[in-house]
DNA sequence: ACCATTTGAGACATTAATGTCGCAAAAGAG
DNA sequence: CTCTTTTGCGACATTAATGTCTCAAATGGT
């Protein structure tokens, strides 16, 4: 097979982060397949959508996986716990870049089982949020969900920020690490 | 005339915000008119898309007015920068979450017009920005677009979290507010 | 009550994308 | 080399939205 059902997923995402309303002719055509091969892989354009939504939730996860997102929820030691932020941030990097157009893409929010996948990879960062809250090292007084949608926001403006080359790629987990825990005041 | 065409701006945003992918004929019957009447008023799609976008642009600047953001961005004092900012952060609370939808819809990003205008308002914020470091109020050592891209990350963040009911509405602001200057780290 | 204007309803042509199919060419395994 | 599988190409039907048009109803001002 010269081309796989994976690497059409991965140029159609590269493709969907410059042309958010690319038709599956342009698709295809990024994939350097015929509409007919893209169908064969893909019955709908729902059935595409879907495995690149399950491809952006499937990195998010290993980015959570890598840092043991889930055991450090149970740790209680601030240093680790900030540890486990400051690395789990600097992953979702790469994938806010990568994935970056279903992180705002209106067809992802109407498939149940991405949508469910991704409250419980949201829920799981929300554990780590309020662990760190009860270890001290993010603030006790912010709602948890509140700490969960700001690290959200920051994304966007990473992915921004990367789109339009207002910061070198390698400063901007840095920024985003530093920003997340101190603000922009001084 | 019983509806406007401003009127019909209005209950088009309003339902985009929470039906991104309306048609002209759900928009006519959210604005209580018939699709012919809504095509007597704009032409077309694009058409009505660059008026909400310029409905958006409109509130956008009456925020930054309203605050005297051109005057505060040649003022040197400290407080007064840092209350500006936080007036206009307030003040944007409200466009984000009436507008919210225009803040990441891919359908603004092609009309050059409301690009360019765009641009504009973004520059005179940036201009407070730096002002506010040369003052002190904000880190200088963070990139100002980088900061300018924070802004608006956190906007997103503030709609979003009104939208699934995350946060009092009462209290975004000062959430907002607060961990722009703060972050969320204790 | 009368007239001018606006509206709604429906029909219509057009367009663009989607998904299906068949067949000939190309690729790959043995 | 041969046979099997996969691919590309083009044609096709279907669907959904768009934009235009006409005409009768209703709205509103005087």
């Amino acid at each position: 097979m010269a081309v796989t059902a994976d690497q059409i997923v991965t140029a159609a995402i590269h493709h969907l982060n410059e042309h958010p309303t690319a038709s599956m002719a342009e698709l295809a055509e990024a994939a350097g397949v015929s509409r007919a091969t893209l169908h064969r892989h893909f019955s709908s354009r729902d059935d595409l959508l879907a495995a690149l939504g399950r491809r952006a939730l499937e990195r998010w996860q290993q980015a959570q996986d890598a840092v043991g997102l889930t055991a450090a929820a149970q740790e209680s030691d601030g240093d680790r716990l900030r540890d486990t932020l400051r690395e789990l941030l600097t992953a979702l990097v790469e994938v806010a870049d990568e994935h970056g157009f279903a992180l705002t893409d209106h067809a992802m929010g109407v498939n149940p089982d991405l949508l469910h996948r991704s409250d419980e990879l949201e829920e799981r960062e929300i554990a780590l949020f309020a662990a760190a809250q009860r270890a001290g090292v993010l603030r006790a007084d912010l709602p948890v969900r509140w700490i969960s949608n700001t690290w959200y926001g920051l994304l966007v403006a990473v992915r921004e920020s990367l789109r339009r080359g207002d910061v070198a790629r390698r400063d901007v987990a840095g920024l985003l690490v530093d920003t997340f825990f101190e603000g922009t005041g001084s």
